[in-house]
DNA sequence: AATGTTAACAACCGCCAGTTC
DNA sequence: AGAACTGGCGGTTGTTAACAT
């Protein structure tokens, strides 16, 4: 991929204090003039996976002086997250992963690492760029706005951009979607009983957040969701953990075409039901899940 | 054969929330 | 309490390989 030799001529700006605005924090990890850049070399890869079989994941900014690498912390650990760990499946995304990644996106929207967490083997960056170079282009191909999942009109054709940012009309929103849904590793890790419930309500807000920025037909429906956590959370009346429900409600309608159409099976069929009626499905969906 | 364009994807960047000191 | 540190996220960039002209 990239030339070393070229990379390393590269400054790390992001570290530098004069490179941004005066809120933009100093990132020490990066700061240090003489580490290198750009690709991993084997002997570099070698070393940190030996170093990670040996001691673990973890202390990632101390790590590169451990092991004796001259990388900054973060590139290790982007590096033996996104390439070296041994769970990690490589080559061609398969059919059956290429339709789940549509459907959770369809639901979740670009929310990388929780798409990756439900496919295993597979990184938050290889389904980022799997979108962005085959998939968004496949559902323009069959007239769907990738952001959306829904047909595209004349209008949002001409101005769409497959690779660029949404515009970002609130400067929270990124930020919040980010920090507002842990992973469901996160989720499903730790905690006790209310830290599992709270996680589960922040993934719904950042879910219906990315639902009421793009105007989905489910917005409702997901707020209905809410609204029922936050009762069962209220009332603690016997339910399963938010992790339980976030989980099973994403797995049933990962597979239901409750929410409009299938592209699937070589046919694009928008649903013509009403609104009304997708509210009550998915209420029995809620239903049966409390 | 040379040049231009596009696809693929590894790596970097900036930012944030949580944790530690 | 607050500053510094840490790990993690989504967005973006840059390089190479493959393909087209």
């Amino acid at each position: 991929m990239r030339n070393p030799s070229m990379a390393s001529k590269v400054t790390c700006s992001s570290s530098s204090p004069a490179s941004g605005s005066t809120t933009s924090k100093i990132t020490p990890c990066c700061s240090k003039e003489g580490l290198k850049r750009g690709p991993w070399t084997p002997e570099e890869d070698e070393v940190l996976s030996d170093y990670i079989r040996r001691e673990g994941e973890g202390r990632w900014r101390t790590l590169p002086k451990r092991a004796g690498l001259l990388r900054c912390g973060k590139s290790c650990r982007l590096r033996w997250m996104n390439y070296l760990r041994p769970s990690l499946k490589r080559g061609q995304i398969a059919p059956d992963e290429e339709d789940l990644i549509l459907r959770l996106h369809r639901l979740l929207g670009n929310r990388w690492a929780l798409i990756a967490g439900r496919i295993p083997g597979r990184t938050d960056n290889d389904i980022k760029n799997y979108w962005n170079t085959h998939l968004s282009k496949k559902l323009i191909s069959q007239g769907i706005d990738p952001r959306t999942h829904k047909p595209l009109t004349p209008e949002s054709s001409s101005c769409f951009r497959p690779l660029a940012p949404e515009p970002n009309l609130n400067n929270n929103n990124t930020t919040n979607h980010q920090r507002n849904s842990p992973s469901m590793d996160e989720v499903s890790c730790g905690g006790n009983e209310d830290s599992i419930k709270n996680n589960t309500n922040d993934h719904l807000e950042g879910i219906i957040d990315h639902h009421q920025h793009n105007n989905w037909q489910n917005y409702n429906a997901l707020l209905a969701l809410q609204r029922t956590t936050n009762e069962e959370n209220d009332e603690h009346i016997g339910y399963s953990t938010g992790e339980d429900v976030f989980s099973s409600l994403l797995n049933s309608w990962v597979y239901d075409e409750v929410f409009g159409y299938s592209i699937y099976g070589g046919s694009i069929n928008f649903s013509q039901s009403g609104f009304d009626d997708e509210c009550k499905r998915f209420s029995d969906h809620v239903n049966k899940c409390f």
